[in-house]
DNA sequence: TTGTAAGCGTTATCAC
DNA sequence: GTGATAACGCTTACAA
C-alpha cells in the first residue's frame, strides 16, 4: 500500500513538501516566518493556502506544553448564573480578550460540590493554560486546587480570605480584579445623604461574599451609627430584593431611601414600594449597584446607580492572566491584583 | 545528565515502570482495563493514585484523533447574549449533558461577522470534535462553514432555510432542536380567545429569526383575519417590547389582550400598559413566552406563559451531537431533529 | 538560512 | 494476556 491519496486534512509534511523544503522550514514559516528568506516563505504560505492547511493543534500542545486555552470556572450553586447580567458581561470582556490573543474559553460550570473532583482532574490533565474564576465563597475549594496543581488562576471579585498570611503558598496570595465596591457604596450613600435623604436603608447581598460585604461597609462608613433595623439581606436576586424591601418597610415605615447592593434586589425593591404606595423617588429614593443593562436603565423609573466596568474587569482578568503566562514577563507566574473605579450614575430614581 | 529528578507530571511510562508492567499494559487499565489481569490492574491503579498521575490530552488526542470537546457557538450579534435567560438555561442543559459524557465546552462567541475566520480555523484546527450553535440569522455563514469542513453540528433553533432541496449535502440536511413555536403560540391565543378575548395583539419578534416566525405564525392559525394593525414587531428584548406594546395601544386603543413572542417582552409590554392605567389582567390580559426565570414568575402580576423546556433542549443538543460522533451508532454522522412540546402555564396576567 | 533528527505522551498493531 | 514498537503531527536543538 504505497501510492495513497491525500487522506485526512493536509499535515506540515504535505505543506513542505509541496513548498519544497523541509518540515522544519515550514513550521518557522507557520510560526511568523523569522530568519526564513522571503522567497521561501511565499512558497510555503503559498502551500498553506493551496492545500487549505491547519495546524494540528494537539501535536502542536504536545511539544510546546502550551494549549493556548484558557479556563473559565462558574462556581455558583444558585440559579443566578448567567441569568444574572453580571456574568454575561464579565464573559464578554473576557471572550473578546481571549479572542484577541488568540486564546480559546472552556467553560466550566459548578454546580455541585462533587464537580470539584472533575474539575480537578480536568486543569490537572493540561487542558488549558490557566484559569479564571468567580463568585468564590468563603469555603470553596477551587484556591486550594488550583494551587495544589500549580495552575495560575486569575479570580473575579476579591476571594473572601485574601487577609490570610500565606507567604508560604507557592505562587503567592491569590489574585483577583475587583471594582470599588466598598468606594461605590460610600459615594452612593453620600449622593443619598447630599439629598436630604435621612432614613437611609441598605439592602445587602449574601454576607459569605465579599462584594456584598464590601458594599455593606461602604454603607456604614458614611452611616456610622446607623439603626441595625436599617439594614436587611438579600441574595442579589429581585425576589430577595423584595423580601428585604417588605422586611425594612416593616420595620422602619419612616425611611425615606435605600440603597440596595445591586440593581437586580432594587428592582425587587422597586416593586414593592410601588405596590406599598410608596413614590419614588418622592417618598423614597433608591440606589443600585452594578449599572446592569436590560435592568437599569429600563427600570420605571430609570434606577440610579454605580457604575462599575463589568465588561473591562473581564478583560483586565484575561490580561494579567496571559502576562503571568508568558515566561519572558517579569511577572511570570504571579498575576498580581487591580481594583477599578466606580462611578455613580444619576438617573430617575434617586 | 541521567538521573534526572521527576521533573514535570508523571507519564504513562512512569506509572507503568512503578507498576513493573509495560507502557501497553498501563495504557489499557488506565482506559478501562479489559482484557487485563485483575492482579497487574490493581498494580496499575495503585501506581496511578501515589503518582497522582493524569492522562495527557494533547498526547490522546494525537493519536485518537478525538478531543473529547465540544464547541458551542453562540453567534448573536446583539446585546443579549447571556443576558436573555433562554440561553443560560440552554448553556446549563448543555454543560449539565456534556459533562455526564465526559465531555468538555469551549465557548465561542461570536460578534462581529469577522470573526467567522476565526471560528472556521478554529474548527478545522481539530480542537473539537463537533459543535452546537444557536440563533442563526437567515443568512448565517456558520452552515456552509461546518458543512465545509465535515464538522458534526447541531443547531438550537429550526434554521430559517432548513426546507431547502439540499439533498446533495455532505451530511444531509441540518440538524437542529427547537421547541414547538407554532404549536404553543396556537395554545397560548386560543387560551386567550376561550377567556373571551376579542381584540388580541401581538408583539412579534424579529422577523430573521424563526423562533419568532414561527410564533407569529401561530398566532395567525388561529385569528386568521386578524387586523395587521394589531401586530407590532419588537426584538425579544423588555425595551422592544415597551415600544411595540406602545405602538399598538396607539393603533389599536381597544384591544384587550396581548401575546407576546417572549417573557423579556412581556414585562416591557406590562410596564407600558401599567403607566398607561391599563390593569392586566382586568383590561388587558398579557401571555409570554419562554416562562423565562426570574422573569415570568417575578413579573407583576406573574405572567401567563409558554413554557418550553429549555434546559431539556439543551440536553438533547448533546445527545443528538454525541450520538452523531459515535462511530459504533447507526446514526453515525447525522444527527437528526428533534421538535420538544411545549405547555401554557397560566399565572395571574391573563 | 536551512535541514536533520530527536523527542513530546499516547494508543494501536503486531508478535509472543 | 502482555510487551515491543511504530505511528500521531509538530517544534526545536543542533549540524551543516
Amino acid at each position: 500500500m504505497t501510492e495513497q491519496v491525500p487522506a485526512g486534512r493536509p499535515t506540515l509534511e504535505a505543506v513542505a513538501a509541496r513548498a519544497g523544503v523541509s518540515r522544519a522550514t515550514a513550521s518557522r514559516v507557520v510560526n511568523g516566518g523569522d530568519g526564513v528568506r522571503a522567497h521561501l516563505v511565499d512558497k510555503v504560505r503559498a502551500a498553506v493556502l493551496d492545500l487549505g492547511y491547519v495546524p494540528n493543534h494537539a501535536a502542536r500542545t504536545l511539544v510546546t506544553r502550551r494549549t493556548g486555552a484558557v479556563a473559565v470556572i462558574i462556581a455558583e450553586p444558585e440559579i443566578r448564573i448567567f441569568s444574572d447580567p453580571f456574568f454575561s458581561r464579565q464573559i464578554r470582556g473576557i471572550s473578546k480578550e481571549l479572542t484577541a490573543h488568540d486564546t480559546q474559553l472552556v467553560l466550566l460550570l459548578v454546580e455541585h460540590r462533587g464537580d470539584y473532583g472533575r474539575i480537578e482532574r480536568y486543569l490537572a490533565g493540561g487542558h488549558v493554560d490557566g484559569a479564571l474564576a468567580f463568585s468564590l465563597h468563603t469555603d470553596d475549594p477551587l484556591p486550594a486546587i488550583t494551587r495544589r496543581i500549580g495552575m495560575p488562576t486569575v479570580y473575579g471579585g476579591r476571594p473572601g480570605w485574601t487577609g490570610q498570611a500565606d507567604g508560604a503558598a507557592p505562587y503567592g496570595p491569590l489574585s483577583y480584579v475587583d471594582a470599588d465596591n466598598r468606594g461605590g457604596a460610600r459615594e452612593a450613600v453620600r449622593y443619598l445623604v447630599s439629598r436630604g435623604r435621612r432614613q437611609i436603608a441598605h439592602i445587602a447581598g449574601p454576607p459569605d461574599q465579599t462584594s456584598a460585604t464590601d458594599r455593606l461597609d461602604g454603607y456604614r462608613d458614611v452611616l456610622v451609627d446607623a439603626d441595625p433595623a436599617l439594614i436587611a439581606e438579600g441574595d442579589f436576586t429581585p425576589a430577595g430584593g423584595a423580601r428585604a424591601m417588605a422586611e425594612l418597610l416593616e420595620r422602619c415605615p419612616d425611611l425615606d431611601a435605600v440603597f440596595a447592593a445591586n440593581d437586580l434586589m432594587a428592582t425587587g425593591a422597586l416593586g414593592v414600594l410601588r405596590e406599598r404606595g410608596r413614590s419614588v423617588p418622592g417618598d423614597v429614593a433608591l440606589v443600585g449597584f452594578d449599572d446592569a443593562e436590560l435592568v437599569a436603565e429600563s427600570a420605571v423609573p430609570p434606577l440610579t446607580t454605580v457604575r462599575q466596568d463589568i465588561e473591562g474587569m473581564g478583560r483586565l482578568m484575561v490580561r494579567l492572566l496571559l502576562r503571568s503566562l508568558d515566561p519572558a514577563q517579569e511577572s511570570h507566574r504571579v498575576p498580581g491584583s487591580v481594583i477599578t473605579p466606580t462611578s455613580l450614575v444619576v438617573r430617575g430614581s434617586a
